[in-house]
DNA sequence: CGTTACGTTGACGTAAACGTAAGTTCACAT
DNA sequence: ATGTGAACTTACGTTTACGTCAACGTAACG
């Protein structure tokens, strides 16, 4: 589809509309996954007659999707914290709320990158002691 | 329940068995989840007659699946690393296996690692830019 | 003007991870 | 002997996150 990565992430950033096609090329997801999306007003592409046109928004909003399922989230906790990223917002007392709200989220983020840590320190040991026992079977009594 | 969270966790790191009661509130999960998790194969633990005893090895691995949910991983993706986790395993091509597996997640849980710090730093960058607003609510305009 | 390709809206199906209710059993106190 | 409480099994229900048709619209191509 795509001479380079590049290419793609500049077609990506540039590009104003993109065809619900392009985007499942561009993030390896289906029709089905960006209309669910859609529904759950994690994303609201235009519409030009019945066909949607996805904007710039909608892509960023997509990466954040899928970055956070990967973490574990949600759709409906990204979908609070895709408000807070959103430069849309003018309503102080909302604003207000999604700030608070971005704190906590960051307090909870930064509580898991220190589990990440402890488990890949743990799985690193782990894995060493596993290659030994590999090498030299024998061991397999030792401590 | 317990008086102290260290006194938990002594109990936790002595005591032989415990029953699902306990389990279910050292741990906060119901009793549907642990048989579930029997079931599964995550756990296995003892019987007394009919009741469940759940052993050191057990409590071990169901921190270990704890924390993998907490990171979007599936539990089957889970029993697969449990095993490797294992002090159990002795037959070899199947070490050989958990340990191909768990260098691969590792490359994985790093990964994830690398794309944590960037939402991070990126969710920081954007609550700063929000603390502006809440401060000064005319510089919205601004770039 | 037909058909090929792409897109749309329902509507129902499914896998994972439990929740929940119904009925049983077993130890133990009254 | 009987009730009380905790745990057990069996089985069907639920939620999340889509998959998978079916039936239709429309734009373009030969």
């Amino acid at each position: 589809m795509y001479a380079t990565l590049d290419e793609m992430e500049h077609f990506l950033m540039t590009e104003t509309y993109m065809t619900i096609r392009e985007m499942c090329d561009a993030f390896s997801v289906t029709p089905r996954t960006l209309r669910f999306y859609e529904a759950k007003e994690l994303l609201n592409p235009e519409r030009r007659g019945t066909k949607r046109l996805f904007t710039r928004r909608d892509r960023a909003r997509l990466k954040l999707i899928l970055k956070g399922k990967r973490f574990g989230f949600s759709l409906e906790d990204i979908r609070q914290l895709l408000d807070l990223y959103d430069p849309k917002q003018q309503n102080l007392p909302q604003m207000q709320r999604a700030y608070d709200l971005g704190r906590e989220r960051l307090a909870d983020l930064e509580a898991r990158r220190a589990e990440l840590e402890a488990i890949i320190t743990d799985l690193k040991a782990n894995l060493e002691w596993g290659a030994k026992l590999l090498a030299d079977p024998r061991k397999t009594a030792a401590e």
